[in-house]
DNA sequence: TTGTAGGCGTTATCAT
DNA sequence: ATGATAACGCCTACAA
């Protein structure tokens, strides 16, 4: 059994108000002596309050859900520890939900936290406006900020980065380097991020007038193995690029191996490019140009949201929309004017 | 407010001790027909038990605590799914505690833990026999099963992989395959990890009579920028060598970066190796040949060791060691007779 | 300045 | 088969 209030009440000869009033530091109504000789024995017998016996009666808790798809995908871990270290400078901890993007999963989490008594809870998923497990949030009137996707849906605080704008300056990029026939590796349809970044794709080309060709369009699911599908179906099916744009770092790493097996020479033959930047994206050869996010301020970013909230205090923005970067490297350059002549065709 | 016992009492006529009866499953005490309409009112009234305020009279809760160093090192993720998948299936909670290997840190998110009332704690951490967070848990009578690290320490259960055998394994193989110059690139020192592979090494070494030479042992950190810089070294030094085994991938894909920038061709002039298997070891060019440890797995076995400990089960054994594998790539081949006339040299 | 007592949502014991 | 009630550790009016 662990020393309680009530042990160090005894101990000091006072009651245990006047003990708790000590550990609350509240500032009156304990008299100076009184005050260090509880405190002194708070030491001494190594007491430390019960959260769990606080929360019942303060209905607060410090635990924060965090409900995302999979920690093992390199997309998180910087996001995840990004909203960890601002979360337990501020004294809360956070419950890990991989969910697998299953809402089943997702609910049953939900479910969980609060019969936890979480504070609140960050939400990486693929949702839709009228989502199920949105309603049980609302209606179990527990604060939660949306994170990582950017979704349709008023009145609920979330955090991301703009896709749309995020690839349209990758494709760009690829355009003011000459390219015209760029092939693009999407991610699955239905996925926001995913539909956002092909969005902007498409605009880029539209706003230099160059031709959408669907033929050198393919959907994947953000794999790496998908990555190698699609670029070995981009090639076998005779199709005619310079370039490649991949919806994520995973599938480009793919691609690229591929096109190296091939004995294709990137980015001398052929330019390609990832985007989310992972770790990965560093050590390639060549070296990827990708699209870099703010994945470790969007987590702490998010988790200053959600603390305030938590807290009560106003928030000033419901929506925070982060900027991506590129991160240039070695993987795209600008178009040999022979491309024609590449060696895979 | 949400919905209580008493709510489900009130709207059934009944006391809420019958109601806590259907909710908990007592087979005994409830009449067919109460139970049948108390579970309707809990059904309608959407309610959900409070864990918070049964944990106060049980004394048991379902959060554990993860302290692990950083869940950004590539090595955790696969780890930490291990442990969170299996934990949720006996529906318990992880908290994660990034701690950086900081006994400052490590020390607060035990406390906490303890003020949150955690069941139990998996400890990834640089430990001592003395360490005095150890104490803090021994003392806070909270069980806890060390994780990833061999420590000598008694009585306390732990799950690690064999580091000795594996680099022996490693460094063996590279023998076997003709090479008798091989360069290491260790981890820190007094980092238990880090001086098991050095051990296998020498060991490995010595068992072939290959005498081991300091020249060509270098002290890393398991970080990539080390990597780079030691190979660099045994390169600029004029070292004498045909293989370099790596005591991580993160330091091997360091070196591998230097060594093709370099011009040097791996695997037929120098083969390289590393340890660990992280997913990025499976994307470099040349693949690395690495020595792959069960992760996922650990993890599973460390949750479930856990698990039995904090329900008071008895566990067969307070030591579990698993034992890596090889994951032969293309990084590391047979040394080529005529290497004396390596590029590099 | 300090103490008393009620209550937070449950479980568990003991009656009925 | 059910109900009343103490207890878990703490906070917080309200009283003294």
């Amino acid at each position: 059994m662990s020393v309680t209030i009530k042990d160090i009440a005894k101990e000091a000869n006072v009651s245990i108000a006047t003990v708790s009033r000590v550990i609350n530091n509240k500032s009156e109504g304990v008299g100076k002596e009184t005050r260090e000789k509880i405190r002194k024995i708070i030491k001494d017998l190594n007491y430390y309050p019960n959260r769990v016996a606080r929360g019942m009666v303060t209905k607060q808790s410090n635990i924060l859900g965090l409900i995302l798809p999979d920690i093992s995908n390199p997309f998180f871990p910087d996001l995840v520890r990004g909203v960890e270290d601002t979360a337990s400078k501020s004294g809360y901890n956070i419950v890990l939900c991989n969910a697998d993007n299953n809402k089943d999963k997702e609910a049953s989490y939900i479910r969980v936290l609060k019969e936890n008594n979480a504070a609140g809870i960050f939400y990486i998923s693929v949702i839709k406006k009228n989502d199920n497990n949105l309603k049980l949030l609302v209606d179990g009137k527990i604060p939660f900020v949306l994170m990582d996707r950017r979704i349709n849906i008023e009145n609920v605080p979330k955090v991301y980065t703009d896709n749309v704008t995020g690839m349209y300056e990758m494709a760009d990029y690829l355009i003011k380097n000459g390219h015209r026939r760029i092939a693009y590796i999407s991610g699955p349809k239905h996925n926001s991020s995913s539909d956002q970044r092909l969005k902007g794709y498409k605009k880029a080309l539209s706003d230099t007038g160059i031709t959408i060709d669907p033929d050198i369009i393919k959907v994947g699911d953000y794999k790496l193995e998908s990555g190698r599908q699609h670029m070995q179906a981009l090639i076998d099916e005779g199709n005619n690029f310079t370039a490649v744009a991949c919806a994520n770092d995973m599938m480009a790493v793919g691609a690229l191996e591929v096109l190296k097996h091939k004995g294709i020479k990137v980015p001398q033959e052929i330019s390609i490019t990832g985007y989310d930047d992972i770790f990965m994206a560093s050590v390639t050869s060549p070296k990827l140009t990708t699209v870099a996010q703010p994945k470790y301020k969007m987590g702490c970013i998010a988790a200053e949201l959600l603390i305030k909230l938590v807290q009560g205090r106003q928030i000033s923005r419901k929506e925070i929309i982060l900027k991506p970067s590129l991160a240039i490297r070695e993987s795209a350059i600008k178009r040999s004017d022979n491309f024609e002549n590449c060696s895979y065709r």
